[in-house]
DNA sequence: CGGAATATCTTCGATATCGAAGGAAGTGAG
DNA sequence: CTCACTTCCTTCGATATCGAAGATATTCCG
């Protein structure tokens, strides 16, 4: 349909900050946008003549009139959002302010190659928008988090360690040829990191951890992400305290990965005599109190936690958020804040909050969306 | 004099990318802020009319007409800037676009508390202004830096470890009682660390690492000072891996501080029967070639290098600028540089720049200066 | 040397934004 | 219930910004 509706500019800033909930009234625009509040009304009455907006009833009062709330119209559009992993895919539909309308997950071996792979979630995309997206309501933007490093200068993927005959490939142009809109590319720890922003609405610089089969790590600073050259965010390759000396894949010593992550629990289980294939079984042999599983998710927090206390000494955040697939693991969490807390400076842990993600299983699609919807409103 | 000039808000934005060296013309002005052309010739001819810029010749041609230069006027106004150290106070006089008109030392004990230290660096401004700047041109912003954090949020310091006295003084708020202007209070790493940034013209992302008595860093993150809540840069209280253990005075053991600060190789020095006073000492023996301090000098930069990989991943800057009395020892700045070679991800070290610090002794002011100049000319 | 191309800056009418004033809708105190 | 007060939103004249067109100055290249 339209593609030249007022999504961008000016009056896209007023979209964005209705679509994120920032903003819920012409009154909490003018606030947010600096504008006059009658230039607010005139655009929006444009945003709704053109169908993006929608009036919807009236909020609370904070002392005098209501305001009319506003909200993003159902046909201002969908995008297109997955997440790469290693044996599977997830992926679905979201509003342009984020709400899911489908998200489903299935097999897709990583390992088949970014064309072919690229190719089958483009077909999945297409599925889904012919059977859940009325004619007329058009597709705005499509994202991928995948699990490797991508470069923000060109979104190809750059040396990725798990991704084979990905390296150095133009994801983004790929997906361009297809689909001629707005395309994302990001490492899915990084996506993760922003969709769990959202749900912390105070905090402006937050730290996500991501342990499962590996450790990730996404950050967020002055409510953006930080990708600094395209490798910001990792904490896997750091090297920890230890008696012993492991040697990691990727050649040095002792990295946090070879001790603490899922892939590193799971052999050390193994040579327990306990054999486990994903991060979830071990959550559920914990949940068990297994004794052997127990500690050793106790010992990778641990380690986890000492990494941490130098980033949080240095980045000083708000939020340090721990999700994954291994966080559901309890005592995990309890012995990466022992160790912040005993180990960091006072100041740096003051208001410092060390908390489970709220964002759930979807948070890199959620992320996925909320970075093509600033793609999609800008100039 | 007259405090009303067009300095703030919108003109503001114009008059400070004059300053910082950004723009230089108006066609430059018209790209940066993007504003119309005819829109900035307005603007422009206003400033010049109140007498804060000036035109000045005309610059080089880019294949065209060539650009009429613009200047900050001198009259436009100055800023008073100070670097509070334990036993001395760095101070002097800026233009708005950070030049230093005069800038001395003096000595001054910072152990004399808040008050009577404050009163000194105030006087001493006084002379210098009346001694440097002709009547009409105006002071439009106080700052110091301070040897400890500050809270962002209420400009005090607070659980400094070497300023007695000083916990929780409201010092821009004494400040501010004898100047009605901008006042900046901020950690002295951070001012430097500022102050930096603006000899990395093309690089957002930047580390300062100020090895002195003690060991600071700074934080520049997309151009401008993270400060987190306040405590944001530390990395002297990081554990570093070691066979023995000392003792750090935050009470922790194996601090960084107690391994690869000035204050630790003097006493590492003393115990082998060299006796230095200050850090720069430490200098002058490595220049001598004396082996115990080459060596100590090594160890302290392969600790810090340690260090810095784990940051270096995590934040991925694009350059490590080293700075400090310490870091004229040649030995220090090699082995930082050798230790993250070796122990970063390639990624991380690809376009990494690990350099001395380019801004020199006065560094603090100039970054003070700088930051002063957003206080003056925002709205 | 001279025209084509490029870049800078200004002029001027069209347009978007502002801000003061006022109407609309609600809260809360007496 | 009434009145004062607050907040939300719109109306409308004043003003600032834009953008197309033109004037000016300089480089490039045949």
């Amino acid at each position: 349909m339209n593609q030249r509706l007022p999504v961008r500019g000016p009056q896209g800033d007023l979209l964005r900050l209705v679509a994120t909930g920032k903003a819920e009234s012409r009154a909490e625009l003018a606030r947010l946008s600096g504008l006059a509040a009658s230039s607010i009304s005139l655009r929006v009455e444009e945003l709704i003549d053109a169908g993006l907006l929608a009036e919807e009833g009236s909020g609370t009062s904070r002392g005098g009139r209501r305001p009319r709330r506003l909200r993003l119209s159902p046909a201002a559009g969908v995008l297109a959002v997955a997440d790469l992993g290693a044996h599977h895919v997830r992926l679905g539909l979201l509003d342009l302010s984020g709400f899911p309308l489908v998200i489903e997950e299935r097999p897709c071996e990583i390992a088949d190659g970014p064309r072919a792979t690229l190719d089958r979630v483009a077909d999945a995309f297409d599925a889904l928008l012919a059977e859940h997206v009325p004619a007329g309501v058009p597709l705005r933007g499509v994202g991928t988090g995948v699990p490797g490093p991508v470069d923000p200068a060109t979104l190809r993927v750059v040396t990725p360690s798990r991704m084979p005959g990905w390296n150095d490939f133009p994801v983004a142009d790929h997906l361009a040829t297809r689909y001629d809109l707005p395309v994302l590319v990001e490492n899915d720890a990084n996506l993760m990191a922003v969709g769990e922003a959202r749900h912390w609405p105070g905090s402006e610089n937050l730290m996500v951890v991501k342990a499962g089969t590996g450790i990730g790590c996404g950050v967020v600073v002055n409510g953006r992400l930080h990708r600094g050259r395209g490798a910001a965010g990792d904490i896997s390759h750091v090297r920890v305290r230890s008696d012993s000396s492991i040697l990691c894949a990727c050649g040095h010593p002792d990295c946090l990965e070879a001790y603490a992550s899922g892939a590193a629990l799971a052999d050390a289980l193994a040579e327990a005599g306990i054999e486990v294939t994903r991060p979830a079984d071990i959550v559920t042999l914990v949940n068990d109190a297994v004794p052997e599983a127990t500690s050793l998710v106790r010992n990778a927090g641990r380690r986890i936690g000492e990494v941490l206390t130098v980033l949080v000494n240095f980045f000083n955040p708000d939020v340090v958020a721990v999700g994954g697939s291994l966080s559901a693991a309890e005592p995990l969490i309890t012995s990466i804040r022992a160790a912040v807390w005993e180990r960091c400076l006072p100041l740096a842990t003051r208001d410092l909050e060390i908390a489970p993600a709220r964002a759930g299983r979807d948070a890199a699609l959620l992320g996925a969306g909320t970075l093509l919807l600033e793609a999609v409103t800008r100039p």
